[in-house]
RNA sequence: GGGGCCGUGGUCUAGCUUGGUAGGAUGCCGGCCUUGGGAGCCGGAGGUCCCGGGUUCAAAUCCCGGCGGCCCCA
């Protein structure tokens, strides 16, 4: 990649991978040139964006009842690995500090790779009567996880940069569950003004999170046909508590174990967003969450430069406020501007030429559609709100066809074969174990997990067995 | 986990086979001319050739080791 190619991309149809990788660079979101393997520097415009994101979310969690806290990102080892069943899952990817100094170090510590282990330590301290539940807190720190497989800028990291973790505690495991659903349609809520398309899935029992009771999986589709988990929503029940001394009086003053759940997101939830709205010229966002909303344009001519620059203040003025909106009068030709501002997603540009200074109009430009409008200055303000949402409805209809054609209802063993890879899969499953693994060793996929009781009284069969279908499982390849 | 490619001014790269003056483009700085979809011309600055060791009169180039990056497959 050349400076010159420096608003060019491979084909995002031709090569996805290349594709994410350079729109990542030229739109200036992260910086992937950082001599440590997995780990990337975030620029001011990703940055903003990234935090427009997280905003949505820490907006709905605050709504919810949930409060931010902040607990340290080392925890010695003997904190950690309490409990077994949950390091197992991380034993192979944790940082560990072996030394202070020169000096060897007497306990081991590890940077985070999630937080339960150092909560809940101290938690237990916190948490003495049935008054302290429910309790519901969240952070939003960077955790290590020393992935082994190839690492990804954004997708597969070494440091999660942006990790949202909700932890949230209760008195019984109804109020757990209650706790779960809240967390799905808080991660519905969030995903759905991302304008990022999903399926909910309850994980299948061999494939849920060490230490959990089940969790929820929302899952959606990268432009590659592979399944991206955005989300995740687990219901401990009582056994992290149990290990954890997580202890509560109640009414009549009998000791009771806490149900805890957890949820989170990260900066996956953005790699969904870029990768599956934008296009060959780069990012497209939606206005909502654009770090810039509007960029204006001036166009100078000959003998117009100043007048055509006064008009452009002036319609900068007009919005500046009211819109994240920016006046670009570097030194730069129109043309390259153009180029730039549509690498970034910006969804609007206003174009301000000597034409439009003199019939005193402007000339609107749409990133998602790529069309032209001449509009009087006069309705420039009556014409933008409603604008920006045309924008917005527009990317949600080609999220949900980007989803709908890259998902498909299967029949049969053989109906899932032949899509499978291509898309991810959905197929009427009776719930057994052994029908659900007979399916993945017949495809070479695990199941993703399943819309529970989604085909209950559809009258469909089950792939392998042919009994009745409960549920809609779904299989495919997955990051 | 398996396989492959690569590391040279800020960026992208040529040079490596056959060892001998590091070349180009782009970007950057100054100037001129311009501006409706990546302009052009003139001048200028900018280099531990990823790191360490080895071979050699001589290493960007050959050998060994390490570090880092990317791609494909599972």
């Amino acid at each position: 990649m050349s400076e010159r190619e420096a608003f060019e991309l491979t084909p995002k149809g031709e090569n996805f991978s290349r594709w994410f990788d350079e729109v990542l660079f030229k739109a200036e979101i992260l910086d992937e040139r950082y001599p440590v393997k997995g780990m990337y520097v975030w620029l001011p415009f990703g940055y903003e964006l990234m935090e427009n994101v997280m905003n949505v979310m820490e907006r709905l969690m605050r709504q919810t009842g949930h409060r931010r806290v902040y607990f340290p990102g080392v925890v010695p080892e003997g904190v950690l690995s309490r409990e077994f069943r949950f390091i197992k899952g991380f034993e192979d990817s944790i940082y560990w500090i072996t030394r202070l100094g020169k000096q060897e170090i007497k306990e081991k510590l590890a940077l985070r790779p999630t937080s339960e282990a150092i909560m809940y330590e101290v938690l237990n301290r916190w948490i003495t009567s049935y008054k302290d539940l429910p309790l519901r807190i969240y952070q939003i720190v960077p955790v290590y996880r020393y992935e082994t497989k190839a690492t990804r800028p954004m997708l597969r990291v070494r440091e999660i940069v942006f990790f949202k973790e909700g932890h949230t505690f209760h008195a019984t495991y109804e109020d757990a569950v209650k706790q779960v659903e809240l967390e799905v349609w808080i991660y519905k809520k969030f995903y759905d003004e991302l304008l990022v398309p999903y399926v909910v899935v309850k994980t299948t029992p061999w494939d849920t999170f060490p230490g959990a009771k089940y969790n929820y999986d929302l899952i959606t589709i990268m432009p590659d046909g592979k399944a991206l988990e955005l989300g995740s929503a687990i219901n401990f029940g009582d056994l992290f508590a149990r290990t954890y001394g997580l202890e509560y009086m109640d009414e009549n003053g009998e000791k009771r174990n806490v149900n805890t759940t957890s949820f989170g997101i990260s900066e996956r939830s953005l790699a969904a967003l870029i990768a599956i709205h934008g296009d060959d010229r780069g990012l497209k966002l939606p206005p909502k969450l654009a770090p810039i909303q509007i960029v204006v344009v001036p166009i100078p001519s000959k003998g117009y430069e100043d007048k055509v620059l006064e008009y452009a203040k002036e319609v900068y003025n007009a919005l500046v406020g009211d819109y994240r909106v920016e006046l670009d009068d570097t030194d730069e030709r129109p043309g390259y501007k153009f180029f730039k501002w549509e690498m970034k997603g910006v969804p609007v540009r206003i174009e301000v030429g000597r034409k439009e200074y003199e019939e005193r109009t402007l000339t609107l430009f749409r990133r998602d559609t790529m069309e032209r409008s001449l509009v009087p200055f006069e309705d420039l303000r009556s014409r933008i709100e409603p604008l920006l949402g045309e924008i917005e409805e527009e990317m949600r209809r080609q999220a949900k066809e980007y989803f709908e054609k890259r998902t498909v209802h299967a029949k049969t063993v053989e109906e899932i074969r032949e899509n499978v890879g291509e898309k991810i899969v959905s197929f009427p499953w009776c719930g057994l174990e052994e029908c659900g693994h007979e399916v993945e060793e017949e495809i070479g996929y695990g199941i993703l997990g399943y819309e529970e009781n989604a085909l209950e009284g559809k009258g469909e069969k089950c792939v392998i067995c042919g009994r009745e279908a409960k549920h809609r499982a779904w299989i495919g390849r997955s990051y």
